[in-house]
DNA sequence: GCGACTGTTACGCCGCGTCATTGTGC
DNA sequence: AGCACAATGACGCGGCGTAACAGTCG
């Protein structure tokens, strides 16, 4: 019943290179056994992985993400514990909040120079020739 | 009326920092004049470090900034231009719509886990000193 | 003995931050 | 002579990608 996997069946199977792996264990952030030379990945090994890509997707750092999982794999202070990973969440959820308001603001502001530079064309079309003093393309869009 | 700054007036006025205006110096995005070895920007090179800073603020990076900078400077078949920049925009627009997405995906997983995580915790309040042999913090993200 | 996999080592990328060191001008 | 500015050069970070080369297994 003991799934094991190679690097390259875990790598694939999780969606990233074996380079990564290999990475987060140079990290600390996982500790494959070994048969010689070769990493061999548990069932745990893997949910720990999953756990650390859902990490990476949602915006944590690796050092983040290694802090919590060392805490929680200490087991000391479960209550505590538990309150400490809320607090991380609530600030990585600010985080996000902002990010997306600068996101929209940049949506906001290609859109807007969009625009503009597709009024340039329509006029070209219409006035053809005509020697208009050409703005330079960005300069539209402050 | 020939108003020129030193790298540290301008990059105070810009809000960035000296070494950033040496940066895009150094990545040919800028090329200020000298008088011994100190740059001196005129104000020609004030309005293009602006407009490479807005770039920058709508998530282009630095070597589209410059690709469309040099072309716009070329002036060369300036309809042809305007359309490449359309397309240009086009595709960031594409790009920023997907950041936003992932956003918006990781905003929800962030805010489930929390709920997950506050639940635990009123149960332990309610329970306390109960041995429930409890989940591991970010197992309860998936 | 070939190919597919594994391993290690180490440099590259991007957008600068951050020293360390050496001018230069007032 | 001191102080604030300027200059260059080089390394650091984060999260890997991408060789380059060697070893191992079927």
């Amino acid at each position: 019943l003991q799934t094991t996997y190679s690097i390259g069946e875990l790598s694939h199977a999780l969606g990233v290179t074996p380079r990564t792996l290999r990475f987060y264990e140079d990290k600390g952030l996982i500790h494959p056994r070994r048969q010689g030379l070769s990493r061999i990945y548990s069932g745990r090994d893997r949910a720990r992985l999953e756990l650390i890509l859902l990490g990476r997707r949602v915006g944590f750092s690796l050092a983040e993400i290694k802090a919590m999982l060392d805490h929680s794999e200490l087991g000391e202070g479960r209550t505590a514990q538990l309150r400490l990973a809320l607090s991380h969440f609530g600030r990585q959820l600010e985080r996000l909040a902002t990010q997306k308001r600068d996101i929209d603001t940049a949506i906001g502001a290609v859109a807007r120079t969009m625009a503009v530079v597709e009024g340039m064309l329509r006029q070209r079309e219409l006035a053809d020739g005509s020697d208009m003093h050409a703005t330079v393309v960005m300069e539209a869009a402050e």
